[in-house]
DNA sequence: GCGGATCAC
DNA sequence: CATGGTGATCCGC
């Protein structure tokens, strides 16, 4: 044969000869190309060449292509491929994510301008793969290329509200590849069959385009994922009338009897031929149904069937052996053509994409009945209620009150774009699942290996080659292992991960983190202080240990682009960034170009709204699967239909939900980053294999009180409230808790106090089932006065000094625009002016100062503790903390007072923490709520109440 | 103050 | 066979 170099010389020849262009054979690694292609160029080749894509489609096929082309298959390659050879699902899947890969680094490198698809007559794969690759350059179909990325899938597992249904429907969002989101087909299909009629029902609402029961139509489907094609209405009412009698329709198609090839409807071609058709249908059905549909059809002569079951055990024709029966033909002048049979052998017609091994394996699974899914029942029927309770009241609304709502809405809405900040810039970033690509960063051999971090009964998340078998974050270990048998489970390792944990400091001090893997940072000071940067301190290596290097500019894009790449170098991890005007916003933006990408938001009113319009709502912040639910069973499923539906939310939901759903409604979020100065609960607990013996239950109680005790000692904590956490082998959660009549950190007390809560709860039910888990917690926390002395600064200025001076102050410091200025003091004195009315019954940091300052008078305690922080930070950064009990004009000026005298100090008192608290980083975590959940009755309330009071 | 529910990660 | 741990918030009572 002959050498490549004697191939290219031929090559050229041939392109000396006038060849417009070269697609090339199959190959697997970009490299390969590439380096074919500057082959070429260096000897003179100019035509266009164009890279010959191979989608691997199956293991079979692939030998095949393989064996044919003389080609070496890279190993890597190889070793992924061996372990699914069985699982046709598997390898396509696994081939159209390769395939992506290659076509994206090829596009990437500039040399091409465009593909060629060996398809071998199979368009699926190449279809799916020109849809991703497609995605990859149009952020409008981000929620689905995203869906595949997410480090924690919408909705925890445990809480899917798809009882014995449920693990089938969810299997089949994993693997069947449909245009939607997984919420929005579940939304679609029901989130609760709960029996056989719903599924016939949901099956019935598909052909018929009717309500589901619930909000939505029916128009995806897990065997036809594009519209019911035209030809189906003149069989639509009988197939209506088959699936709700338990006669599961998956394709059909109706008798035709010579129509056009060109036909609109039936027609399947440009050129001219008469297209026949037999009637056909493809179902599902019970077997039980088989003697009586058999005794039917045998008085059909015309009517050939063919009943099958999963095992195979079922396989009756009504034909006589392996004959074939035409289904659709063509008539051409001269001949027939176009004829498609059904193979006697052919189980898979229509059905290529499905595994049916595995779904019927789940929906096994689905019908075990186990007390976990019980437990998911019971929930689902109590939020069922609610949301009944829900709609009834939205009932009982008249059309005017709802208007009325509306208008006073809009005039909330109207003072609340007022106070939008557009002036800061924020980002966020994430890392790329996380704890994987950490341990595959550590041992490359799982690279090559479907893999997930977790434990045997939760997963945290798992590397993409096991994303292909559907498994995800969340999802229980055993679980997995079903879909992938050959899943690795590496455990969890916290303490490594939190050495590669993202660290942003230099960019914004004040930066604040949730959990490992992801944190905000306001760039907005960074972005002024940086025009004064040399080039050389924006230049960093291009690679590790390399000379080449790379210089970043001046914009909040290069800025974060510089702190990816920097985070990069530092860990060989890959993260994602969104880049907005508050934190919100930025966090969803990191959602969009993940994984290993960015997007910046334009800081501009009807950009950011545009942005926000058609947002899922699950995707916000702090609306979770239960509160999605509720929602959307008010015809809410994005953040535009919250605007639609503001009177009815106003006058339903409570007060801080609503006006958390305005503001994001609005695009506003927060501004400012918290940190929790001091947690505010310590715990433990663990889950076990039934427990029901007293004295086993009652030493595991002070195994875990001292854990919990070790870990307040460790902190320099008391606490005052001890809290008792039990789970039945029903998943029923039960929580008792006790406040002690002093602050403690004593082991023999707070363990005695949760022996207590456990004990009477033994005795007091003697029916108590077995448990399954056991959690102690201690609330109520105080810093030891001991190991603080310091802070003393605040609480003597305590608050009633602030609020008479505050206007003083205010024109003292701030020397702001003037008119701007004034109208939103006058604001916000009126939202103030109302919140104090509120106040009492929110119990805001008011009752807490009061509570605080009369539980010690030493004053040496935090007084309101955020403005510790606040004092390192940036002047503007406002806790809303004390937002709640403080005007934010007030809070923000006092603080600069305070900042000059006692910064030093507060920094200081940092420093002592840190060393007292053992290895372990202090326990100054970042509030979790952060900014999606709202601290206080904003505005909304207090200014209806004043409007409709006056 | 307490207990249940919800949410994030 | 089998569905996590930690910490926080909000609401009703």
């Amino acid at each position: 044969m002959a050498s490549y170099e004697e191939d290219l010389r031929y090559l050229k020849e041939k392109v000396d000869y006038g060849a417009d262009f070269i697609i090339t054979r199959l190959f697997f690694q970009p490299a390969t190309f590439i380096k074919f292609e500057s082959d070429c160029r260096s000897i003179g080749i100019q035509c266009r060449i164009i890279p010959g894509i191979f989608p691997i489609q199956a293991y079979a096929s692939l030998k095949n292509i393989v064996r044919l082309a003389k080609l070496d298959v890279p190993e890597e390659l190889l070793a992924c491929i061996e372990p699914i050879k069985y699982n046709g699902e598997a390898i396509r899947n696994f081939g159209v994510q390769k395939c992506v890969d290659l076509c994206r680094t090829l596009l990437d490198s500039g040399k091409i301008h465009g593909l060629h698809f060996y398809t071998l007559n199979r368009e699926y794969a190449t279809i799916e793969i020109l849809r991703k690759l497609d995605r990859c350059v149009r952020p409008k179909s981000y929620f689905h290329r995203t869906s595949n990325c997410e480090e924690f899938p919408n909705g925890r597992w445990g809480l899917s509200f798809a009882p014995s249904f449920g693990a089938l429907t969810d299997y089949h969002l994993f693997y069947i590849k449909i245009d939607a989101t997984r919420d929005a087909l579940l939304d679609e299909w029901g989130h609760e069959l709960a029996d056989k009629q719903d599924v016939r029902r949901m099956f019935a609402c598909y052909i018929a385009d009717e309500k589901n029961g619930r909000v939505k139509i029916v128009h995806h489907f897990p065997w036809k994922d594009e519209a019911i094609s035209p030809e189906t209405n003149f069989i639509h009412d009988h197939l209506i009338k088959y699936n709700r009698k338990g006669i599961l329709t998956i394709s059909s198609q109706p008798a035709v009897n010579g129509k056009s090839s060109t036909d609109s409807i039936f027609g399947r071609s440009i050129k001219k031929w008469l297209c026949l058709s037999k009637s056909l249908f493809r179902i599902f059905t019970s077997e039980k149904k088989i003697p009586a549909l058999r005794a039917v059809l045998k008085t059909f002569p015309g009517v050939n069937y063919h009943f099958v079951n999963k095992s195979g055990e079922v396989n009756e024709t009504s034909t006589e052996g392996e004959q074939p029966i035409a289904l659709i033909w063509g008539v051409f002048a001269e001949n027939m053509s176009r004829t498609t049979f059904l193979n006697v052998d052919d189980t898979k017609a229509g059905m290529e994409d499905l595994d049916k091994e595995k779904i019927n394996k789940l929906i096994q699974d689905a019908s075990k009945n186990s007390k976990f899914f019980k437990q998911q029942q019971r929930r689902e029927e109590d939020n069922r209620r609610r949301i009944e309770v829900k709609l009834s009241k939205i009932k009982s609304f008249t059309p005017f009150q709802i208007e009325q709502a509306e208008k006073s809405v809009d005039r909330y809405l109207a003072q609340l774009d007022k106070t939008r900040d557009l002036s800061r810039t924020f980002c966020h970033i994430d890392m790329d699942a996380f704890y994987a690509a950490v341990e595959m960063r550590d041992n490359p051999a799982l690279q090559h290996v479907p893999m997930a971090v977790g434990g045997e009964s939760m997963l945290s998340t798992s590397n993409y080659l096991a994303r292909q078998f559907g498994v995800r974050a969340a999802m229980p270990g055993f679980i997995a292992r079903h879909l992938c048998p050959n899943l690795v489970i590496v455990r969890c390792d916290f303490e490594k991960y939190r050495a590669d944990s993202v660290k942003v400091i230099e960019y914004d001090e004040n930066y604040g983190s949730c959990g490992l893997d992801e944190a905000f940072a306001d760039l907005t000071n960074h972005l002024q202080i940086r025009t004064n940067f040399s080039e050389q301190q924006r230049t960093f290596p291009k690679e590790e240990n390399s000379t080449e290097t790379i210089t970043f500019g001046m914009t909040a894009e290069e800025v974060v682009q510089e702190m990816r790449h920097r985070i990069h170098l530092a860990t060989r991890l890959t993260a994602s960034a969104g880049i907005a005007c508050n934190m919100r916003l930025a966090k969803l933006c990191s959602d969009i170009n993940k994984p290993n990408g960015q997007y910046q938001l334009e800081s501009n009113v009807e950009v950011i709204l545009n942005f926000i319009r058609n947002m899922p709502i699950r995707k916000i912040k702090g609306i979770g699967k239960v509160t999605a639910l509720h929602l959307e069973s008010l015809e809410i499923q994005t953040v535009n239909d919250i605007y639609l539906k503001r009177g009815i939310l106003k006058l339903i939901e409570y007060p801080t939900t609503f006006d958390f759903l305005m503001r994001v409604s609005n695009g506003c979020g927060s501004t400012t980053i918290e940190h929790d100065d001091l947690q505010k609960s310590v715990g433990h607990e663990t889950t076990f294999n039934s427990v029901r013996d007293s004295s086993q239950l009652i030493s595991l109680c002070r195994d875990l009180a001292k854990k919990t005790v070790d870990e307040l000692i460790s902190h320099c904590l008391l606490c005052k409230r001890v809290t008792l956490k039990i789970k039945t082998v029903n998943f029923e959660n039960l929580t008792r808790s006790k406040t002690l009549s002093s602050y403690t950190d004593s082991l023999n007390v707070i363990a005695d106090k949760a022996v207590a809560l456990l004990k009477h709860e033994l005795d007091q039910d003697i029916e108590l089932p077995a448990l399954r888990l056991m959690g102690v917690r201690v609330a109520d926390l105080k810093m030891k006065s001991s190991d603080l002395p310091i802070l003393q600064f605040f609480s003597k200025k305590s608050t009633t000094t602030i609020n008479e001076n505050v206007h003083d102050v205010i024109e003292d410091i701030d020397n702001v625009d003037e008119d701007e200025e004034e109208e939103r003091e006058k604001d916000e004195n009126e939202n103030e002016e109302f919140l104090s009315m509120e106040n009492s019954h929110l119990g805001g940091c008011d009752s807490k100062l009061t509570h605080q300052d009369d539980e010690d008078s030493n004053s040496s305690t935090t007084a309101c503790p955020v403005c510790q922080k606040l004092l390192l930070g940036d002047n503007e950064k406002i806790n809303k903390h004390i937002d709640l009990c403080l005007n934010g004009e007030m809070v923000r000026t006092t603080i600069k007072e305070e900042n000059r005298r006692t910064s030093p100090q507060t920094k200081m008192n940092k420093r002592i923490q840190l060393t007292q608290s053992k290895s372990t980083p202090p326990k100054k975590r970042q509030k979790r709520k952060s900014d999606a959940t709202p601290q206080r009755a904003h505005g909304i309330d207090n200014y209806f109440f004043k409007t409709e009071s006056k």
